[in-house]
RNA sequence: GGGCCUGUAGCUCAGGUGGUUAGAGCGCGCCCCUGAUAAGGGCGAGGUCGGAUGUUCGAGUCAUCCCAGGCCCA
C-alpha cells in the first residue's frame, strides 16, 4: 500500500489554483476594481505609444435609468471593436458620450416641480443639469459592468460647456455658409408637448381612427362635358378636423374616375375605388353616368360641405386606388404631400391651430376645441349638412411622439430649417455616401435613398433644456440681425458658463458692444427655439474628433439600424454642410434584439430581459459571449436556452483553459521551453494548427465577425485540445520524468497555446481571460494585463513544420478515427473498457502502409492503447491508396497493467525494484531517482 | 401600402464563382473512465436547406412569386 502510494507520488498529475468554478458575478466586480485601480485602460494606450491610431467614435445613447438588452449589445460591440484593434497593435480609445438634451429629461423636471411655472430657464436648466448628471452616473456604473475600456471618467456629454459652445457654433457655420432658413412648412407636431418633432422622433404604433367618407358637390359652373352641380365627389379620410381645412380635392392624371348613380345620388370617385366604397358605406353603386381621366378633371371646383368656399381639383402621383375613393382630401398645412401639392397650385397653407392643437378661428361647433376633441363635432356638421356618406373605425400604424407616446400630427409652423438642396447638400451627400464602406453592404442603398428621398431638416424646437438657436431679432423692427460675426460673439459665453448663457446674458451682453440694426435701433430680442437633438448628437464628431488620438473623421461609427434615419444621418449631413465630409470612414451595423420567439422585447409583452439580470446571474463574459456568439448582422435572440448553452460551452473553454495550467505547474518558459527543432512532431503540428487558427481569427476580427472567433476557437478547444491533443498529453505529461525533453515539449506547446488562446479570447471574454493571465507562467517583458498582450503572430507560433509531414499527420489523425470506432464496438461487446486494455492491429499497404511504419512508435500514444502492431494488408492486397485499404483490428493488451502508468506491456516484473511497474516507468523512475542524487 | 433585411438539424453557426450521400459544435441517447473529477473520453440518432414555381444535365447556392419575422417609412 505504502508503495503504490509512493509510486503515485512519482507522477507529475494536473495542479492549479485556477478555479474550475469561475463565480463570475463575484469576481467580476473585483476585477473591474483592479483595472480601476491598476488604470489598465490607460495603460494600454501607453503601451501603444507610437503606433498607428484607430479612431471609434462612440455614439450618445439618452442617459435613462436602466440600460436594455439592445445597449448592451452596442456597447459590447464597441468594446470589442476597439479591443481588438488594440490587440492588433492600433492606439484606440473609446470616449463614450451620452446625448443629455431634449424632451424625456425635461418632461420628467416638469412633472417633478409641477409645471413649467414660473421658473425661470436659467434654474429650470439647472434641474434638467443635475437630472441628466443623476442619470449619467446611473448609466455609466451598468456600462462599466459589461466590462468596457473607456474613458469614463472624461466623457463627452453633449450639455458640457463647451460641446454646447460647438452644437452653437456648428449651427452658426452652417448660417453662415447659406443652408439655414426660416420657412412655414408642415412639420410633425406634438400637441402634448407643445414643440415640433424630427422624423426621428416619432415612432409608428397602432391607433384607431374614425374613417370617414363625405362628399363634396361640385361648384355651379362647370365647363360642358365635366361633372354638373348634382354630382358630388367622394373623398375618404381619417382626420375629420381637417375639413375646415381643406383646400383642394387631388385626383391622379392617369386613374379612370367616373360618375355612378347611387343610392347617395350621382357621386363622383375613381373607378377601382368603388368596390370598396360601398362596402364600406352601404350604399348601392349604380350605373356608370359618365368617365374621364383625373387629368381631365383638374380645375374643376368643388363647394366645401359646411363652409362658404370653394375649391379645386388637383393632380398628384401619391394618389391611389388602394384606399379611400381615389380623390384625396388635401389640406396643405396639414400634410407633406398636401403642402407640396399646395405649393404646385399655389394654395394656402392654412393650419389655423395653436400650440396646443386647438382650433383659433372657425364655426362654433369646434373653434376652441383640440382637433381630436373637434373630430365627432365635425363628423356632426358633415351629417347635419348631408354631406356624410358613411363612417366606421379604422385601426391603423399611424405616428406618435417617442417621448409621450400620443399621437402626433402634421402642422404647417414657422421653423427652422436645413435646406436639402441648398449648395447641393444632397447630391455632395449621395456623393460622399459612397465613398464610406458601410457594413453590411446594403446599408449604402439604404443610406443612399433615404437621404436621396428626405425633406428639408426641421432643426428648430419650442421647448428648454437644449441649445439656443443664436439668432438675435431688432427690437424695433424685428429685421434678423445677418452679420454672423456678430453672432459669433455669444460663442465664448457659451464655452465658459454653458448654454445657459443664453438665459442668463441680455442680448446687448451676447452681442458685441453697440451692435446696431441697420434700421438704427439697438435693443435685441433672442430667438427662443433650441436646437432640434439630432442637431446635437450630430455635431459630436465635430466636438470630440480634435486631433490626437481622435482625430477627424473617425474609421468607424456603430450603431443600430434605426441610426440610419438617426445619428448617422445627422452626423453625415452636419459633416457635410460644416466641414465638407462625411464623419466617418466605416459604419458597422448591428440588428435588433429579440425574445427566443423572435419577438422584439417589449413591456407590454413582458419578455424584457435586463443585462444587469444576465450579469447577477451568469456574469458579465457570459452576456459578453452571448453576442460574441451570434451574428449580429442578423436579428440576434436571447432566451434561457441560449443562456444555458452558452454556460456549457464557457465551461468547456475555462476547463480547458484550466487543464493547460494545471500541467504548466512549475513550468518556467525561459528555463524550460524547447526550440523548434527539439520539439516532438506531434507538438510541433499542433503549434501549425494554433498558428493557422491565429491567423484565421485575425483576419474575422478585421472584418468584425466575432461569432467565427467564437465558435472557431470553442471548437478548437473541444475537438483539437480537449478531445485530442490534451488528452493524448495526458500520458505524457503525468508519467514522464519532470524534465524529460518529451515533456518539456508538451509543456512548450501547450504555454504557446494557451497564451495565444487567452489573447485571442481577451477581447471577448474579458475578464476571464484576464483571470487565466494571471495564472499563466510568466515570459521576461510580459505585461500585467492581458489586455496589454498583441494577437499572437502565426509566424511565432509556427515551427517550420514542412507541408509534407503536416499532410502525414492529418493523415494519422483520420486513422485515430477509425482506431477510435473499432475501440468502441470492442467496448460494446465487452471486451475491452479503458482503451490502454487494448491491442491495436492495423493493416494498411500503399502510401498509408508507409505512413504508418514511419510512425509506428508514435501510434500506441496517439490512440492512447498499449500497443499498436503492423501487418500486411488483408488478403494480401497490394492496397492501392490510403486509407482506402486500412483494416483495424482489436484485441486485449498483452501482459499486465503497470502500477504507474496503468499501460499493459510484457515486460512489468523486469525490474526487481519496481516490480510492479512497466519498462517505461521504470525508465521514468531512474531518470527520477538520479536527477534527486545529482 | 413602399424600401431594406432575415429565414440551413432542438440551439448557435459553416456552407467563394450552382456539381459527389448538406457540415461543425452544443444539446440529446447509449457507453467508457475515475490521475482535468460538480471534470474527461467514445459512439450514435437528428435537416423535404421557410414554401411554390421556374432556369439548368444538375440549385441550399440563380430568377420570379408567396409565407413568416424584423428595421425604417407612408
Amino acid at each position: 500500500m505504502p508503495e503504490i502510494l509512493k509510486l503515485k507520488d512519482t507522477l507529475n498529475l494536473p495542479r492549479t489554483d485556477f478555479p474550475m468554478k469561475a463565480n463570475l458575478p463575484q469576481s467580476e466586480p473585483r476585477q473591474l476594481a483592479e483595472w480601476e485601480a491598476q488604470r489598465t485602460y490607460e495603460r494600454v494606450l501607453e503601451a501603444r505609444a507610437g503606433a498607428p491610431v484607430y479612431v471609434f467614435h462612440d455614439g450618445p445613447p439618452y442617459p435613462t435609468g436602466h440600460i436594455h438588452l439592445g445597449t448592451a449589445l452596442n456597447k459590447i460591440l464597441k468594446d470589442m471593436v476597439v479591443r481588438s484593434k488594440s490587440h492588433a497593435g492600433f492606439r484606440a480609445g473609446f470616449i463614450p458620450g451620452w446625448d443629455c438634451h431634449g424632451l424625456p429629461i425635461e418632461t420628467q423636471v416638469e412633472k417633478e416641480m409641477g409645471g413649467r411655472g414660473s421658473a425661470d430657464p436659467v434654474a429650470f436648466r439647472k434641474k434638467c443639469r443635475a437630472y441628466a448628471s443623476k442619470y449619467v452616473d446611473a448609466h455609466r456604473v451598468q456600462f462599466k459592468r459589461l466590462g468596457i475600456f473607456a474613458r469614463w471618467d472624461q466623457p463627452y456629454l453633449t450639455m458640457d460647456p463647451h460641446y454646447e459652445a460647438v452644437i452653437a457654433d456648428t449651427f452658426l457655420t452652417v448660417l453662415e455658409r447659406g443652408y439655414v432658413y426660416r420657412g412655414r412648412k408642415p412639420v410633425y407636431w406634438c400637441i402634448y408637448d407643445r414643440t415640433a418633432l424630427a422624423e426621428a422622433e416619432v415612432e409608428y404604433k397602432d391607433h384607431t381612427s374614425p374613417s370617414v367618407w363625405a362628399k363634396y358637390p361640385v361648384a355651379p359652373g362647370a365647363p360642358a362635358g365635366m361633372p354638373g352641380p348634382d354630382v358630388a365627389a367622394v373623398v375618404w379620410t381619417t382626420t375629420p378636423w381637417t375639413f375646415p381645412q381643406i383646400r383642394a380635392l387631388a385626383f391622379h392624371a392617369t386613374l379612370d374616375y367616373g360618375v355612378f348613380e347611387t343610392s347617395a345620388g350621382p357621386l363622383l370617385l375613381a373607378v377601382g375605388a368603388v368596390p370598396q366604397f360601398a362596402a364600406a358605406t352601404g350604399i348601392t353603386v349604380g350605373k356608370e353616368l359618365g368617365r374621364w381621366k383625373g387629368r381631365a378633371l383638374e380645375g374643376l371646383k368643388f363647394r366645401h360641405p359646411f363652409l362658404d368656399t370653394t375649391f379645386p381639383a388637383v393632380l398628384g402621383d401619391y394618389v391611389t386606388t388602394a384606399e379611400g375613393s381615389g380623390i384625396v382630401h388635401t389640406a396643405p398645412g396639414h400634410g407633406v404631400d398636401d403642402f407640396n401639392t399646395g405649393q404646385r397650385y399655389g394654395l394656402e397653407t392654412y393650419a389655423p391651430l395653436d400650440d396646443d392643437g386647438r382650433f383659433l378661428e372657425g364655426l362654433p361647433e369646434y373653434k376652441g376645441k383640440t382637433i381630436f376633441e373637434a373630430n365627432p363635432f365635425i363628423v356632426g356638421l358633415l351629417r347635419a349638412r348631408g354631406a356624410l356618406l358613411g363612417e366606421g373605425k379604422l385601426s391603423h400604424r399611424y405616428p406618435h411622439c417617442w417621448r409621450c407616446h400620443r399621437p402626433v400630427i402634421y402642422r404647417a409652423t414657422e421653423q427652422w430649417f436645413i435646406g436639402i438642396e441648398k449648395n447641393d447638400l444632397r447630391g455632395r451627400t449621395l456623393e460622399a455616401i459612397r465613398g464610406v464602406k458601410w457594413m453590411p453592404s446594403w446599408g449604402l442603398e439604404r443610406m443612399h435613398s433615404m437621404v436621396a428621398e428626405r425633406p428639408d431638416w426641421c432643426i428648430s424646437r419650442q421647448r428648454y433644456w437644449g441649445v439656443p438657436i443664436v439668432i438675435f431679432y431688432c427690437d424695433a423692427c424685428g429685421e434678423r440681425l445677418e452679420d454672423v460675426s456678430k453672432l459669433r460673439h455669444a460663442i465664448p459665453f457659451f464655452e465658459k458658463e454653458g448654454a445657459d448663457a443664453w438665459y442668463a446674458h441680455s442680448p446687448e451682453e451676447l452681442l458685441p458692444p453697440g451692435t446696431k440694426c441697420r434700421c438704427g435701433a439697438a435693443r435685441w430680442r433672442r430667438e427662443t427655439d433650441i436646437l432640434d437633438v439630432w442637431f446635437d448628437s450630430g455635431s459630436s464628431h465635430m466636438a470630440v474628433l480634435t486631433g490626437g488620438d481622435s482625430r477627424w473623421p473617425a474609421d468607424m461609427y456603430l450603431e443600430g439600424p434605426d441610426q440610419y434615419r438617426g445619428w448617422f444621418h445627422s452626423s453625415l449631413l452636419l459633416g457635410m454642410a460644416a466641414r465638407g465630409g462625411a464623419p466617418y470612414r466605416e459604419v458597422l451595423t448591428h440588428a435588433w434584439t429579440l425574445d427566443e420567439h423572435g419577438r422584439p422585447m417589449s413591456k407590454s409583452l413582458g419578455n424584457v430581459v435586463l443585462p444587469s439580470d444576465i450579469c447577477d446571474k451568469y456574469g458579465a463574459d457570459l452576456l459578453r459571449l452571448w453576442v460574441a456568439s451570434q451574428d449580429y448582422t442578423a436579428d440576434v435572440r436571447m432566451s434561457e436556452r441560449v443562456m444555458s448553452q452558452l454556460s456549457d460551452a464557457y465551461r468547456k473553454i475555462r476547463n480547458t483553459f484550466r487543464f493547460a495550467l494545471s500541467n504548466l505547474h512549475g513550468y518556467d518558459p525561459a528555463r524550460d521551453a524547447l526550440a523548434p527543432g527539439e520539439m516532438l512532431e506531434l507538438d510541433r503540428w499542433m503549434l501549425e494548427r494554433t498558428a493557422d487558427l491565429a491567423a484565421r481569427c485575425a483576419r474575422w476580427y478585421e472584418s468584425y465577425e466575432f461569432h467565427r472567433v467564437f465558435h472557431a476557437v470553442h471548437d478548437y478547444c473541444v475537438v483539437d485540445l480537449s478531445a485530442f491533443y490534451f488528452d493524448v498529453l495526458k500520458d505524457r505529461l503525468y508519467t514522464f520524468a519532470p524534465r524529460n525533453s518529451a515533456r518539456r515539449s508538451a509543456q512548450t506547446a501547450v504555454e504557446k497555446i494557451a497564451r495565444a488562446l487567452a489573447s485571442l479570447l481577451a477581447p471577448l471574454s474579458v475578464f476571464t481571460a484576464e483571470e487565466v493571465w494571471k495564472y499563466m507562467p510568466r515570459r521576461p517583458n510580459d505585461p500585467a494585463s492581458v489586455h496589454i498582450t498583441l494577437f499572437p503572430r502565426p509566424q511565432e507560433l509556427a515551427t517550420g513544420l514542412p507541408e509534407a509531414r503536416i499532410r502525414k499527420w492529418e493523415e494519422l489523425a483520420g486513422v485515430r478515427e477509425a482506431v477510435l470506432k473499432a475501440l468502441e464496438a470492442k467496448r460494446i461487446a465487452k471486451e475491452i473498457n479503458a482503451s490502454l486494455e487494448a491491442r491495436v492491429t492495423l493493416r494498411a499497404g500503399g502510401a498509408l502502409g508507409g505512413v504508418l511504419r514511419e510512425f509506428e512508435r508514435e501510434l500506441p500514444a496517439l490512440f492512447i492503447v498499449s500497443q499498436v502492431a503492423l501487418a500486411a494488408p488483408a488478403g494480401g492486397a497490394p492496397g492501392g491508396d490510403g486509407a482506402g485499404g486500412l483494416v483495424v483490428e482489436v484485441e486485449r493488451a498483452r501482459g499486465a497493467k503497470c502500477e504507474r502508468c496503468w499501460n499493459y506491456s510484457e515486460r512489468v516484473g523486469e525490474n526487481s525494484e519496481w516490480p510492479t511497474v512497466c519498462e517505461r516507468c521504470v525508465a521514468a523512475l531512474q531518470e527520477i531517482t538520479g536527477a534527486r542524487i545529482a
